[in-house]
Formats: structure tokens, sequence, C-alpha cells
DNA sequence: ACACGTAGAGAACTGGT
DNA sequence: ACCAGCACTCTACGTGT
């Protein structure tokens, strides 16, 4: 599972890299960086414990949302045998010890029975925001890496789950806003914030930051306009970009010079359209477009 | 219908104390 | 650690063509 010698942390140079095949990515033990996601694991998806070919696939997926992944299994507390008949006497009360011990040894490291109240946490505050499974999966694998790292100690389990919440959040673009976590979390704004940057940091979590460029062709493709059109908003994106006209801007409001493009190319689309389409509003996209004809000269009838 | 502008508020970051 | 200020975007309007 680790020591790949192959692999070495971009970030760190560590060779520990952690592989994950159950959450699907591999990670530097050192500094957490996720190096990649999304991994396939090439073994068999079953056991064979007979003889002979046996494809049976039985049993729930492995979860993230199970302290134990979910694979764990109960004694039943009714006190049935497999055929239902009732147990008793001296079984019974070993059956009870057997439960007793089972639990225990299930939840004993304090690593598991922290995890163990974060995902009910996980589960109230996700359901509470309406996040789906998605978000609860992602907070649970981040928070899994925080309680690796050393950082929860110190600061409330909820507060934590809250930050990890708010990061998946913003890593799958969910569009939850720090008030909402407020407003459902049992802890204080702050103490959600601190942990966020500290989260952050120290697992070198990045929002992925995305280029204007990226949304020209999409964009295009919704308004109906010919690839000629995408080509020329990028060659104005690029002027743009000479002059510092896109730094600081969200690459969606920027990408509206589409917009622009639309008028020049007499294939006009109106303000509502494109608004309609990149998720910006029409403010933001006349904004954008006044400083780009401002700034480049463009003229238009 | 469309384009354009403004005010007020929120989110996230920065710098000063 | 905390606050003030900042640049940006959003909502919700109004006005003009």
């Amino acid at each position: 599972m680790e020591g790949n010698t192959e692999v070495k942390c971009p970030d760190c140079g560590s060779r520990s890299i952690d592989e994950d095949s159950v959450r699907g990515e591999r990670s530097c033990l050192d500094c957490g960086l996720v190096l990649s996601e999304g991994l396939i694991d090439p073994g068999q998806d079953w056991t064979n414990f007979g003889d002979g070919p046996d494809n049976s696939r039985v049993g729930a997926p492995a979860s993230v949302l199970f302290h134990d992944k979910g694979l764990s299994t109960d004694i039943h507390w009714s006190n049935r045998d497999f055929a239902g008949k009732a147990i008793t006497g001296a079984s019974r009360s070993q059956m009870y010890r057997m439960r007793k011990w089972q639990r225990r040894a299930r939840s004993a490291t304090s690593f598991e029975r922290n995890m163990e109240s974060a995902l009910l946490e996980i589960t109230r505050l996700g359901g509470h925001m309406s996040l789906g499974k998605e978000v609860r999966e992602e907070t649970a694998v981040i928070y899994r890496k925080a309680l690796e790292h050393d950082m929860v100690k110190g600061r409330s389990i909820d507060a934590m789950v809250a930050a990890c919440m708010y990061l998946a959040n913003q890593k799958l673009k969910t569009a939850r806003s720090l008030d909402d976590f407020e407003k459902h979390s049992r802890v204080t704004r702050k103490s959600i914030t601190r942990a966020h940057k500290t989260v952050k940091a120290k697992l070198r979590i990045r929002i992925p930051v995305s280029l204007p460029e990226e949304f020209v062709d999409r964009y295009c493709n919704l308004l109906g306009l010919p690839p000629s059109t995408a080509a020329d908003t990028r060659t104005l994106l690029a002027q743009a970009r000479e002059l510092e006209l896109t730094h600081g801007k969200s690459p969606t409001g920027v990408a509206a010079a589409v917009y622009i493009v639309s008028r020049i190319n007499e294939r006009s689309r109106t303000q509502r359209e494109v608004a309609d389409i990149s998720g910006v509003t029409e403010v933001t996209i006349r904004n954008r477009y006044k400083e780009l004809v401002d700034n480049l000269g463009i003229e238009l009838e």
C-alpha cells in the first residue's frame, strides 16, 4: 500500500506515497498532496472462498461514509440462531460477551472513534444543507486526511467537519456559502474559517483555477456560434491578458467576451442569452464588456 | 425586448495593528 | 488574533432606445 518507490511527490520530494484503491486516489504521506484521483483498482472485485470459478458479487460496496468503510458485520440482538430458534442459557450469555467485544474491537482506536462521530456530523450537516452523496464522500475523504495529519486536535470535530465540507463544496462547485454553513453548523463562523484555512494549506488542496479560455468553446457551442467565433474570442482574450484586464476577474465572466465577438461577427447574441448559458449575470457581462471594449479600442455600431 | 447603469450586500483576500 | 478596506459579483431596481 505504501512506499511506492517509482512515484515521488512533486511537492516535497517524499517517496512515501499512499495508494488507496478504495478511495481511488494517490497521496503523499508527508505533505498530503493528492497526486492523482480516479485510479482504477485492477484487482478482482470479489473473493473466492470455494473451489472453481465464482463470479458472485455480494454485499454493499465499500463506502468512505462508514468509519470502517461499511464492511464490518454485526451480531444481531435478536437472540436467534441462523434457523430462527431462540438461543438460551450459557450460549446466550456468551453471545452478549461476543457482541460487546466485537463492538469494542471495531471502534477501538481513538482514530476510529473520532471518525465515527465525524461521519455522524457529516451526515447530519450534509442532510441539513441538502448536499448530495458526492459532497459528503469528498468531505469524508478530506476529513480522514485531516485526521491523519493531526489537524483535528485542539479544535472541535464539528468545526473540522464544517471546514472540510466547505472545501468539498468549493471543489465540487456546489455553491453553498459560508453563511449557509454558519447557519447549519453548531460552531462559530470563525472556527470554521480557521479550520478551513489550515486544512487547505496543509493538505495543499487547490480549488482549481480555471482560465477564461476553457469556457469559450462550450459557450460558443451552447450559443450556436461557429468555431471561428471561438477562435476570435481567444485572440481577444489574449489581448485582454496583455493589458491585465483578466486579473482577479471570474473566468466565466471574462469568457463572456463571447458576447462582444458575437456582435463584431454580426451573429449577435443578447446579454440575456449569454448570461443564461454562462451562469454569470447580465450585469457582470456588461461590466466586462464595457471594460474590454474601452481598453481594446473596439468599435461597435 | 433589449441595452445600460446604479445601489447595496455578500465573499474572500490583504495588510495593519 | 482581529478589524478595516478592497475589488469583484450578485440581486434588484430604474431608465433609455
